[in-house]
DNA sequence: GATGAATGAGGTTTCATTCAT
DNA sequence: AATGAATGAAACCTCATTCAT
């Protein structure tokens, strides 16, 4: 993703905000935003202490660009999946292929992410939540296009709500994650993507 | 809930711990655990803040005994409402119920919840989390059991494990209720238990 | 030393104190001064701390009272021994033994004691290093006295000024005693006065 | 004592770290370990308490470093005495003039000194106490020296065990020089080390 | 431009003392 | 008279941020 027609200078100061970014990344994932130190950072990631206030204006500017620019990849990924020319059915497959995927390539982000996209945010100053939700938001509606246009095409029948089932879909491939995060042997995370599909596809109820 | 039997001065010590377990979990919910003091708190719940300390033995202590407490509260009703004697989809129907009822009902708790039993916890030193997700594996396992039950009396279609489930239930109801939280007119929440639970019931191919 | 005299209730509130003091020194001698709390002497004293501050103004008055009535006890008991009817060598060998003799009755006293009669007091507000101090020195001119007479009896040769040589007999049988206390097995104590006295009686060079 | 050949920036450091250490001297011998504050020192010292903490982890540590290194001091100008050639008189001469000059010129050190040595312990976490006291065994054993090699020379007479005549000496003069500090006019300090000397040296009873 | 020493506000916690019961 | 719950000043210590070098 880095240019490589950027001056060598700006190259190289990307490169150390990339550095400056998977410390924290790493820090704060392991012990949460509060008991993590600036110095604690600077340490780690090799630079001094004002080095890094010349990239971030404050702790919280930097815990921002964090979960943003995470954020960003988490969400260009999963959008990619599905913007491939293929049948509804199929793109939720891919869906629920992308979002295991860039999950666990980002395990130490997940938490993070969770926090301030499902509420329990760390309460800074505000601002964050917005975008972070904004951006959660967005991708609902994604999903609930494929639903609807699915529905349309009588594909699906119209159980629900498009927007509801997104919802749906998206916070049960959430919950089978945070599971497996939590304790992998006892919640093996389902490998196929029509395990958690079917849960939706087929009618629990004989009709 | 207060015993009338205690001794005065135990009903007063009652009272005045719930008040400081009260505004804390106002304080909390609000700023977050990290961004509060104690000080606030004591000045908010109107006690010097040595009185706190005769309470709390310290900040986490504090804390986990605000987390545990409701916790509890919140798991108690809603086990009764699934023990109740009924068939298998009125159970799931009380379920609906009884979770949207206890999250309308205890709102500022339940950023603190959510944090605590879907991962993005506030790092304490341990022991609280693993107290919190086994109540909530416990939760999960009775509504699983609610489902192999249903199964077995063929009532259901075996569509997936009753485990996956349970768990595709809970986070579904977590999550149209954390989005009803965030922004109630965009995301007016289902008030009828079935809207939910038909995502489930029916089948969203044809068959 | 209570008089049977006292009414019941004088006598009663004489015992109450006495049992404050014996705990407080028990607290202080073992843990210093300013790591024992008000509240940790009530309890192990089974007072109520409200009736601790009936007994004496403030933490510090405590502290006084105890350093200054054992004190007393402590000179009381050597002033006795040296003012039998003997001569000036028997009655500097009543000295050493009776110094000794308290030193070990009140072993918990005396990291006080030395503490304020030697000169690292702990500084609480002055008034109390000058009372103990005064009595010191009345002691030492006490012990001049014996000097002074035996060597206006010809029995003992003028080496040195009669208070010098007080001070050096009384610091000498301290730091017996305190060498003693700190390693009794590296450090036995000379338990025949005379090999603490030879120092001063025999001279070291020969005449 | 601070090498020249140091880096400035070295050199500075230290520089503060003895500023430190000496206001913390300063106010300590003059009320005592318990009743500063480290906000108290920083002021003082017209550093920044953040500065001060840079400097040492704790205040106990900074207390243990202080105590330390001044008995380092002490310990050493005494040692460098007695350890020049000269007879065995003259050592123990040399050694009475040592240390009164070291006293003398670290007057605000001696009462921790005291404190810390002859057992008015603060009672800090223990090590401290410790480390003084085999330090004073130490010198101790130096001094005791120096009587066995008079003695095996018959420069002496075997009055007492050496080392019994080495506390004896030893205590004698911190007992002198405690009561000068006290009292300077009541208590003038014998400057010629005879005199302290001869108590020892010449025998009270007439041979 | 990079550095990291210095800063000091603010957090948690203790404990001497008071006073209503 | 005795009690001990309540108080809050003040202690220790951390860490985000600045700025001279």
């Amino acid at each position: 993703m880095t240019d490589q027609k950027l001056p060598r200078r700006e190259r190289e100061k990307l490169r150390q905000r990339q550095e400056m970014l998977a410390t924290a990344l790493d820090l704060f994932s392991q012990k949460g935003y509060h008991n993590v130190s600036m110095q604690e950072i600077a340490e780690k990631a090799e630079f001094a202490i004002g080095t890094l206030y010349k990239f971030f204006q404050n702790k919280e500017d930097l815990y921002k660009a964090l979960v943003l620019e995470l954020c960003d990849e988490f969400e260009d990924s999963i959008m990619q999946a599905i913007e491939q020319p293929q049948d509804e059915i199929e793109k939720l497959r891919s869906y629920v292929r992308a979002k295991t995927e860039v999950f666990r390539r980002n395990l130490p982000f997940i938490r993070l992410y969770m926090a301030e996209s499902r509420g329990a945010s760390f309460n800074l100053k505000a601002g964050l939540d917005d975008e972070i939700r904004k951006r959660y938001y967005l991708s609902l509606e994604s999903i609930a296009a494929i639903f609807a246009i699915g529905i349309k095409n009588q594909r699906f029948k119209k159980i629900a709500d498009p927007y509801y089932l997104a919802v749906a879909l998206s916070s049960v491939i959430d919950a089978f994650l945070l599971l497996w995060l939590d304790a992998p042997e006892r919640h093996p995370y389902p490998e196929d993507p029509d395990t958690i599909l079917n849960i939706f596809f087929k009618g629990l109820i004989d009709s």
